[in-house]
DNA sequence: ATCATACTTGATTAATTGTTCAACTATGAT
DNA sequence: ATCATAGTTGAACAATTAATCAAGTATGAT
């Protein structure tokens, strides 16, 4: 009762011209892959908790590695690497002083969108969060 | 002249009552862990490329996986698995008719959301993209 | 009943990723 | 100069994940 699909077969569908116009609206308004691609990195960005801490944590003062670790109550190193990611995707800079680094957001683009998600967070599960 | 950490050091530094205040204020105003994990598997979601691509494309019109697999020139079952990650997350909805199945934008925040991570990369690439 | 089309799904595989470990450098105090 | 503290970094390891493959189900036409 088994029909094996032949080997070069392709996986797609047959029906293109059913819906054409609005598969050529998709394609025509399809961004750059660039600027999908480099979405996607800026979310992937904000896509972990660790990082959403930091983020979180640097809305009130700026902080130094030291700090985040006692907030988070992470490795050094940890945060260390975590923030190396938030600072070469340009979400947090950071300020020498003395044995100390501190960090902070990069602008207010950042807490916007980490806003704008927690907020869709909690009205779809009802405030119950 | 190296000198070896003894096995069982905690790597954390020394200096909390330094920046106290700074770091109670962090600590009192972190989201919950489950706000923080819901919001970061949110955003997770939103760092893929294809997901991302799937989301423009139902921006104009509800379209079937068939016309997704065409305008995204990938596989019926890539698509497919794709488009269950979003529909679960309660990103997208769906909608049976005949042999069809046609998906749509869950609600308008995706879009807004989407539409904020874009304008962020545009602003940040200084336009170029 | 049979067949083609639309879609789904579980398993596999390759690639990516977050943390830890163990080292390193940098700075300031003694 | 030596030492302690603050921070960085590369390697390793486990966990996650996106696409493919090979099968499955569901629906409508003949």
């Amino acid at each position: 009762m088994v029909i094996k699909k032949s080997k070069n077969q392709i996986d797609r569908c047959k029906s293109f011209s059913l819906h054409e116009d609005k598969i050529n609206m998709a394609k025509k308004n399809m961004p750059h892959d660039d600027l999908i691609f480099k979405t996607g990195e800026f979310f992937k960005i904000l896509g972990d908790p660790t990082r959403l801490k930091i983020i979180n944590s640097l809305f009130y003062s700026e902080l130094c590695v030291c700090d985040l670790s006692n907030v988070l109550s992470l490795s050094l190193s940890a945060i260390s690497h975590q923030l190396r990611v938030l600072k070469q995707a340009d979400l947090i800079k950071s300020r020498k002083e003395g044995k100390n680094v501190f960090y902070s957001l990069a602008d207010e683009h950042v807490r916007q969108i980490f806003y704008q998600g927690t907020e869709h967070i909690k009205e779809h599960y009802n405030e119950k969060i």
